[in-house]
This record gives structure tokens, C-alpha cells and sequence, in this order.
RNA sequence: GUGAAUGUAGCUCAAUGGCAGAGCACUGGACUGUGGAUCCAGCUGUUGUGGGUUCGAGUCCCAUCAUUCACCCCA
């Protein structure tokens, strides 16, 4: 009785085809984020618990993976990127600020898995520590912007909001710290639920309902960047924390326009709301609207948490790109530029007998040495099945070397996608060859 | 953590409480040096698991496990 071959529950086994699709997205965004200047960083799937936990929140915190090692220490696997960087800010306190960094990771959680909502999976996270300027913030969010834009995304919007602005309202209505989080995603489900639905959400946190208006009187708040900003800058005068909310958010916007980031893909939404507790500035989410995945994208500034583990305050800000959800919505969406190989090998070379095969070898040498990946078929199966194998595989082109082929000086050269067949001199093989490849390189 | 749906061949799915089937895939052949098309033949099962009802259960009931979807929350 063999073993079942099961796999966890909300994990995933990612065979060729897709994983070829999977590098190709993590290359490119590996390439936008140098291009922005951010290092490349990794660290431990695994962090003491004390690490992680009381970052996230009381809801988060539960969905954090646990367990305890030979050694009686606690152990957790990361739940994000986020707080391992602060943690690395903190056992490396020496690094030149500011400290930009990218990291692409699995990270776990132990939620119920559904649609686009995975156990173990991937986040590609940009940040950058020991800046407090709006320009790192708004970097971040253009950074995300051109790597969507490379990857042929072009509806998307990204919300941008503040924590700031979130916590003058909370202060405003004189909510106390456990009630303001009921608050948050009872405004965050705008989207989901409708104004009533919200409404009822507000009433059951125990609002009344003058507070009730005036919050829905935020809400509902729409249109371009800086006409919502100059309404919200009315709105919440009677705060100083708002108004810096408000400013902030406004230097945001004019530094995205000068980064060219288009007025098309983001919006001041201040129904945006993100749930983990250590955001304390501008916070952003990007969504996709044609499949309803969710967002693909979220991030914002946290000044306080890595001066959790240096004892010195450190701002901080950072965008997190979800690889499953771009991943699921390129295969949904078909953007064109991404590439349709379902194999890494280019060229087959074919094994006519035992006698033949060093011709064959030494042919597969030549096109490998011209970096064309290149097989060898391994078996003696008749042409007929090696060719099968290649267009089973996908492979673009098979090359077909025989007795008469050998003695002749010649190579046959089949492209299985099309049917087309030449006769070339064996002699141009590799020319030929890689005057096709230029195509798909 | 809460709720719902679904578990039958490698895959997708059929079968009123009455002999477990089809398509695809796979293997061989028609075709001794040409795949993907067509035709022929063949292979494929503890109906998720354990109980119960029944003359008889893939089908009804209970439990359990798994998967999927939704809620909570989130990439």
C-alpha cells in the first residue's frame, strides 16, 4: 500500500507549467524593484514567537503558525515580511539608513483557505526603513505601479488612505482602543456590504446615530485625488492629527504625479481601512476590478514597529505584492507579453539507434553551447513517440538526426507547433537554430 | 472558529433503492524514419472511511475524514 500522496490542506504543488509562469512574474518584479534601487533580502521561515506575535493585531495573532521545538523554544513560521525585516533592523542595527530592501518569501497562515487564499504563499515585499519622508511612501506605491503596469496589468486602482485621518475620526467620536477596530471594518466592508450595510454595522458598535451621518458623510466622499483631499481637509479641521493626515496624503499624490504614476490607477479612498494594528500613516491596497480576487497588493507606513527591537523610533513604509493572486489573475486574464511556454526546453534532439546516438550527442553539446536548452531523448522508443514526447512537452523544435541525415551531412528540424519541416546542412544547425530562438528570448 | 455543498477509474462525470458505466487519458495495432487527426483492440474500481436501515445501498440515515465555496479575517 503505497502512502497517500496528500498535500496540506491551502497548499500547493506547482508543477512546470505554472512555476515557469511563477519565475517569470517574480523576475520581473525582482527587476522593477532593483531598478528602484531596493537590495535584495531574506530571512528565516522560521522566528522565535515572541518575534511575531502582539504586531499584527488580536485576530492575526491567532492565525500565526506555531509550534515547539526539541529544545522547548517557541517557534513561529513568518506571517509576513514585514515584521522579519524589523527584526533584522534590530540584530542589525549598523545598516546604512535608509534600508531599502525587497524580499520575495512564502509566508504561512493558518486560515481557512478559499478563493485566492492560500496556506503557504508568496509575497514580494518592497520596503524602506529610516525615512520618514512622504516620497518613500509614495516610492513604494510607484514601485507596485510599474511592476503591474510591466506585467501588462491596466486596471487596477490603487486606494490610498491614512491611519492618521482613520484615528483622528476615532479620537473625534471618542472611541476607546477596543472599540476603534470594530469600527474600522465595520468602514472597510463599504465596498462589500453598501452604506446601509455599514450603517447597521456602525449602530451594532454602539455609535449614535448623529456620529453615525458624520462618519457616512466621510465615506462617501469620492473623486479625484485632490478634491477629496480639500473636502477631508474641511471635514476634519478639528483635528491636528487629521489635518497631518490630510497633508501628508497630500504630498503623497503630488509626489505619485511627479513619478508618473497615472491619475487613473490610484484614488484617496478613505474607506480603505487594512487590518493589521502597526500601520500609522498613509496605507495603500491595490485592487483589480475585473475578477474579484481581492487585492492584490497592500502596504503603508509603520513608524513604530521597528523601534520595537532597536529601542530607537525608526520610520518605516513598505508595499507588499501578493505573487498567488497576480498569478491567478494573469492566467484568468490572458494580458498579452506574457509568455505561453509550457516547458523550458527548446529543442529536442532524437535518438534514431544505438549507432546514431554520439551523433546525436554531439549535436545536443553544440546547441547547449550556444545556451539553446536542449534535450536529448532518453529511451529508444521509435521517432514516432519521440516526437509524440516533445509535442506532449511542448517543445518548439525537434531535431531529427538518422543514418541518412548522418550520412549526407544534413539535419532534419522540426517545428511541432506548425508542421513545418526543413533540411539543413548539419553544418548550420545551431546558426539555424538560434536564428528561430531570438523569438522567444 | 461558524455555515453550506461535494466525495464513483489516472482526470471529468453518469447510474429511479435492483448486473458499477461513458468520455478523455493510458497501452498495443492499422503506419518496419514522423507527433497532434481517424479507425480497431485492450487496461483501469475496497463507489473517501466506519457503522446503521433494507431481501438488496454508489443511492436512504448517523458518524468521521477530505475537498470546495461563503462568513470572520486577509495577499
Amino acid at each position: 500500500m503505497a502512502v497517500q500522496a496528500q498535500i496540506l490542506k491551502g497548499t500547493r504543488d506547482f508543477l512546470p507549467e505554472r512555476m515557469i509562469l511563477r519565475q517569470y512574474v517574480t523576475g520581473k518584479l525582482r527587476d522593477v524593484f532593483e531598478n528602484f534601487g531596493f537590495e535584495p533580502l531574506d530571512t528565516p521561515a522560521i522566528e522565535y514567537a515572541e518575534v511575531l506575535e502582539g504586531k499584527y493585531g488580536d485576530e492575526a495573532d491567532k492565525l500565526i503558525y506555531k509550534f515547539e521545538d526539541r529544545g522547548g523554544r517557541r517557534i513561529g513560521l513568518r506571517y509576513d515580511l514585514t515584521v522579519p525585516l524589523a527584526r533584522v533592523i534590530g540584530t542589525h542595527p549598523d545598516l546604512a539608513r535608509p534600508f531599502k530592501r525587497y524580499q520575495i518569501a512564502p509566508v504561512w497562515r493558518a486560515e481557512k483557505p478559499q478563493k485566492g487564499r492560500y496556506r503557504e504563499f508568496w509575497q514580494c515585499d518592497v520596503d524602506t526603513v529610516g525615512s520618514a519622508s512622504s516620497l518613500a511612501d509614495a516610492e513604494v506605491v510607484c514601485v507596485a505601479y510599474d511592476a503591474l503596469r510591466r506585467l501588462g496589468f491596466r486596471h487596477f486602482k490603487t486606494k490610498i488612505n491614512s491611519r492618521k485621518m482613520l484615528a483622528a475620526i476615532a479620537e473625534y467620536i471618542g472611541l476607546s482602543p477596543d472599540q476603534a477596530p470594530a469600527v474600522y471594518r465595520a468602514i472597510d466592508k463599504l465596498d462589500k456590504i453598501g452604506i446601509d450595510g455599514v450603517k447597521e454595522e456602525l449602530a451594532e458598535c454602539g455609535l449614535n446615530s448623529p456620529l453615525i451621518s458624520r462618519l457616512l458623510d466621510l465615506l462617501q466622499v469620492r473623486g479625484d485625488a485632490d478634491v477629496v483631499l480639500a473636502q477631508l481637509r474641511t471635514k476634519l479641521a478639528d483635528s491636528a492629527m487629521g489635518a497631518q493626515g490630510v497633508d501628508e496624503l497630500d504630498e503623497v499624490v503630488r509626489y505619485l504625479r511627479w513619478l508618473g504614476v497615472s491619475e487613473s490607477n490610484f484614488e484617496v479612498d478613505f474607506s480603505m481601512v487594512r487590518g493589521l494594528d502597526y500601520y500609522t500613516g498613509p496605507i495603500f491596497e491595490t485592487v483589480v476590478e475585473e475578477p474579484k480576487i481581492g487585492s492584490i497588493c497592500g502596504g503603508g507606513r509603520y513608524d513604530g514597529l521597528v523601534g520595537l527591537f532597536t529601542n530607537r523610533p525608526t520610520p518605516a513604509t513598505g508595499i507588499s505584492l501578493g505573487l498567488e493572486r497576480i498569478v491567478d489573475v494573469l492566467e484568468e486574464l490572458h494580458l498579452g507579453g506574457v509568455p505561453e511556454m509550457k516547458t523550458v526546453t527548446y529543442a529536442l534532439v532524437t535518438v534514431f539507434s544505438q549507432d546514431t546516438v554520439g551523433e546525436s550527442l554531439r549535436a545536443a553539446s553544440e546547441l547547449r553551447a550556444a545556451d539553446i536548452h536542449t534535450e536529448v531523448f532518453l529511451g529508444k522508443d521509435k521517432l514516432g513517440n519521440q516526437l509524440r514526447y516533445a509535442s506532449r512537452k511542448g517543445i518548439p523544435f525537434t531535431i531529427i538526426l538518422g543514418p541518412d541525415e548522418i550520412a549526407t551531412g544534413k539535419a532534419i528540424v522540426k517545428n511541432i507547433a506548425t508542421e513545418e519541416q526543413v533540411t539543413i546542412e548539419r553544418a548550420e544547425l545551431v546558426d539555424w537554430v538560434l536564428s528561430k530562438h531570438e523569438v522567444l528570448k
